[in-house]
DNA sequence: AATATTAACTAACAATCGTTAGTTTTACAT
DNA sequence: ATGTAAAACTAACGATTGTTAGTTAATATT
């Protein structure tokens, strides 16, 4: 049943994302979805489980996209510089592919239910993924003697609000933005 | 009447402000914000009007105090990298005064009613100052020349993420962690 | 001591919430 | 054409929402 066109529960979490953008997980209703998807309440619930499912299929998969992702950087054989840079595009790029639901990622997460514990484990391995990095980047002398943790949340504060204005720079190229943001984020922190 | 100690409505939006940051707006009801408190809902609107009221007492004194703030600093008889400079120790300082009322300024304002409007007017006053000082930096070649928009969402993309590890770091220092924050912020897009 | 004000309480309201049950329509394979 | 399964519908449920009304206890003023 694999297919090009999106399944109806595809729909219904997509739209969802969007309107959990706008208003938060838990001012949206069923209602409110229902009619942006063109149908009523009761039957979103032919295709999804609960309202908390919807989130969960949001922000899960998200979340395990960051944390495969940044785990491949790390371990790949490059250098320091680069795998800071490829953090950065990679948060570009996922962001760009899908804000919505970035965005329940970051403000909605305390409202997920038995995948609660499965999203904070994933942040908690991106993150710990991220400083591994930064820690060799110091090792390697790549890096600038500054508070690993003021580096890290610093870069992660920035990237974690992309979704709030890439959507309004639909014009600035995906590329450009990386080489603005490696040039702002990283010259600050890199020695050289 | 003017006191040292704190007023029921003032220790109600307190309260208030640190339920918002756990679930957000929405998601608190005023039976649970009674319960903190240590009263029942319906005594709560002995002092407050409504659940909105308490959400626009809590955003827009702070968003003001930024506005005030950055305006200052802006029209300041000082050089441009030390008003960079006042801009990141400001958002420290209102932060760390007040996360829990940061972390409703960031993600419930639009839960806002009456006050929306002028929550978004002072939102977008502070971004013009602050985009203002930055093209004077690059116009007396303070600042390279990257794009306008990549340094002020990348810095305030940091800044407005304080809210949430500041709490974590209360060891850290202010001034330890404004001066970080000005190495890793500002090295990056400074000429020098 | 008597009075007025403040702030707590109980009880309940209308509205809305997520969700379920039961039924009808739609779409497709035979 | 007929039968079947998917997906829409109407109606309603119990729970919870923000809020109001009416009342009582505590505090301050005279």
């Amino acid at each position: 049943m694999k297919s090009t066109t999106l399944t109806r529960k595809q729909e219904i979490c997509i739209t969802a994302a969007r309107l959990f953008k706008q208003k938060g997980y838990s001012a949206v209703t069923m209602r409110d979805l229902a009619a942006e998807v063109g149908v009523k309440a009761a039957s979103l619930y032919n295709h999804i489980a609960s309202k908390e499912e919807i989130l969960n299929e949001v922000i899960v998969n998200i979340a395990e996209s960051f944390t495969e992702g940044i785990q491949d950087i790390r371990l790949a054989d490059t250098k320091v510089a680069e795998k800071l840079e490829a953090v950065i595009a990679q948060h570009v790029h996922l962001t760009a592919d899908n804000p919505y639901g970035m965005a329940s990622l970051n403000n909605d997460w305390m409202h997920l239910g038995e995948g609660k514990e499965k999203y904070l484990a994933l942040r908690s391995s991106y993150e710990q993924h991220f400083r591994e990095i930064i820690k060799e980047g110091k090792a390697q002398n790549v890096l600038k003697d500054i508070d690993e943790e003021v580096i890290l949340f610093s870069t992660l504060g920035t990237l974690r609000n992309l979704y709030l204005w890439i959507p309004k720079k639909a014009d600035l190229q995906r590329s450009k933005l990386i080489d603005s943001l490696c040039e702002t984020l990283l010259k600050g922190v890199k020695t050289a």
